[in-house]
DNA sequence: GTCAAACCGTACCCATCGGTACGGCACTGG
DNA sequence: CCAGTGCCGTACCGATGGGTACGGTTTGAC
């Protein structure tokens, strides 16, 4: 087998994966319904992702590394402060509330109380390795003058505090719909209003 | 049996309930378990709660009672705006990153795929019990003149992302230990102060 | 064309768990 | 002191699922 149709076929298992995932919850997704699904087989299941837990691994990564390159992909640079927080923000609020994240974060907090090393994987590679990226748009803001802040670790904690609000939380009780492309524009929108009025440079003070 | 032991025997199995939560995640949680725990028999579970969601049921309403029970205990009536801000953020923020809420949610959200209902009872006993009271705070000290709000439920939504930010995040993947008191004050504190200045009635406008 | 490795499908083993049944003990109410 | 009821502990049933083994088939390398 070609090292392409592996990857295709690996990804195939972990689209597979992640589908039952979604519908039934980590724990109700069998190892055979992912093989029957995938038209695999469980060996194979077992002998590329040596169990359960390692297959749910590799969907974490995989889907980290999706969210990465998406976000990378803004458009950030030369624009105003607030265009830069919007597009970041909706962009960022697309990808945490999409299906897969969020059935990927209610699986690894399921089995948090479990299995620490699944919950520690995903902050690494989601959250850990996104807020840097966001802190340092912050500091490139700052420095054309534009923003002012003491804290940018706080600043930056406080923008993703009133762009996500508690709607993660409701995504992942599923008393929440996926919300539509307009609705994000308009919540990282008012977001980003909120914030340039904690920290827009203003012109009368020194 | 009495009827206050009786309450009292049902609050022991709950609260057994409720620690095997903590430790194993529901799924890993057996109502043999809970039997042992509390001392009592798989046959009084099922006489009393019906069955596994039925227990987890009555152990969400609990939960939800002391809580409400406890933020209404909260002096915020004939204080500064600050203040009472402050001490309905501390308070709400110490429930909602407790060890029990966490649990709980963690398990309505392991569950939300499959069981739809368990997930609609937390949101109705929880945030949708709560939200109300504190519209009602807010609205109290806009009447007072020292806050001005267009809308009073984004203005909600704003504080309480500001307080809690993605804390019940990393609390539910267990990659955050329960706050100190003196971190919830302080973070409340924080809260309060951005959203007074989003918020705060200035003098200079009419 | 041939051979070996990889993979599919399925059967199997073992453990766990939700839910039920039942025998025995303790406590209550008269 | 005695009947009756409620509860404890445990054994049991059926189903499910993680993980392994294996025969039959496809696929890729030479």
């Amino acid at each position: 087998m070609l090292n392409n149709q592996k990857d295709r076929r690996r990804d195939q298992i972990l689209d597979a994966f992640i589908d039952l995932l979604t519908e039934k919850g980590y724990r109700n997704t069998s190892m055979l319904g992912v093989a029957r699904k995938a038209s695999a087989s469980k060996e194979t299941l077992y002998a590329w992702f040596s169990n359960k837990q390692g297959l749910f691994e590799a969907a974490i990564r995989r889907n980290a590394e999706t969210v990465q390159t998406l976000l990378q992909k803004q458009q950030i640079s030369g624009v105003s402060t607030e265009v830069a927080l919007i597009t970041f923000g909706s962009a960022l609020l697309t990808l945490l509330l999409g299906e897969d994240s969020i059935a990927i974060n209610r699986a690894a907090m399921s089995e948090a109380s479990t299995d620490p090393e699944l919950a520690r994987v995903l902050m690494d590679t989601g959250r850990n390795a996104t807020l840097p990226y966001f802190l340092n748009l912050l500091e490139e803001h700052q420095q054309s003058g534009h923003i002012k802040m003491d804290d940018t670790h706080l600043a930056a904690e406080q923008y993703l505090g009133l762009l996500a609000g508690d709607l993660q939380i409701r995504r992942l009780l599923d008393v929440l719909p996926e919300p539509s492309k307009k609705t994000i524009a308009k919540r990282a929108s008012v977001a980003t209003a909120a914030f340039l009025k904690l920290y827009a440079q203003t012109n009368n003070k020194t």
